[in-house]
DNA sequence: GTCTTCCTGCTGAATTATCAGCACGGTTGA
DNA sequence: TCAACCGTGCTGATAATTCAGCAGGAAGAC
């Protein structure tokens, strides 16, 4: 039904990460960002199909075109971390988290973390 | 070099999400968790290759194979979460930890936020 | 106005991914 | 032991993706 990106071929993900990263971006940002270059053209074929998947759009910037995600900002990073968690972290947001301040060698006391874990808790169980 | 996953195949992807979410699969599990499962022998033949990029490996079940990702659970953890932040997240691991606690309808009050934030971000300028 | 330079739309080719069939070996149960 | 059943390794075909070249049109320099 509506395009779910866990079936997009290679470089249209590659693209999407692109777009996503930088909000927008014109076809040579794109391609002078992509692992093993490929030609102008084959960019724009990619940019192509995106388009007619309906998860990109552009707009006129002179005389050339700057694509851009066609969904919200927000939106796609909801899905994102949905995908993210329940394949990473056994659907525990909480986990994820966890993992998130760990890796940014965040320490919080004692007392911190036990708040968090119990806001965590409070709205997982309010909830279902 | 190492093989990132950055450049799978959709369907070298699909199967890697299903490993790791569920840690081990048979072949047929993973047939039967896949989108428009293909057959037993494209299934196969997909394994076979992430095989060889060294992604996953496979121990004996009795008569069949068990397979599971080669990388360390944690490591692919923290992988993903890297690529997520700098995709989706402008690299701000604190907008990616706002991000997850809202979605779990967390409700922490301003000054557990605050708290958070000032943790991050001290860890952050602490890190560099 | 004319020339140069980009950028786009399109088309078809080449590479890659995806898939299915068949033969072989091991396991199970009688 | 022997037969039936599964699961694997391998090979080649089909389908999709990825790619490059060419023609046309707009913008900018002079």
């Amino acid at each position: 039904m509506t395009p779910t990106p866990a079936d997009l071929s290679r470089r249209e993900r590659q693209v999407m990460d692109i777009l996503h990263r930088r909000g927008e971006a014109t076809v040579a940002e794109i391609m002078a960002e992509l692992p093993d270059p490929p030609t102008y053209s084959a960019v724009r074929s990619v940019l192509r199909i995106l388009g007619e998947k309906q998860l990109i759009r552009h707009r006129d910037d002179g005389p050339r075109y700057v694509y851009f995600p066609a969904q919200e900002t927000e939106t796609a990073q909801e899905r994102a971390l949905a995908h993210m968690v329940s394949t990473y972290f056994a659907g525990s947001p909480e986990q994820a988290v966890t993992a998130l301040l760990r890796m940014s060698d965040v320490d919080l006391d004692d007392a911190e973390v036990a708040r968090l874990r119990d806001a965590i808790r409070r709205a997982r169980d309010d909830g279902r």
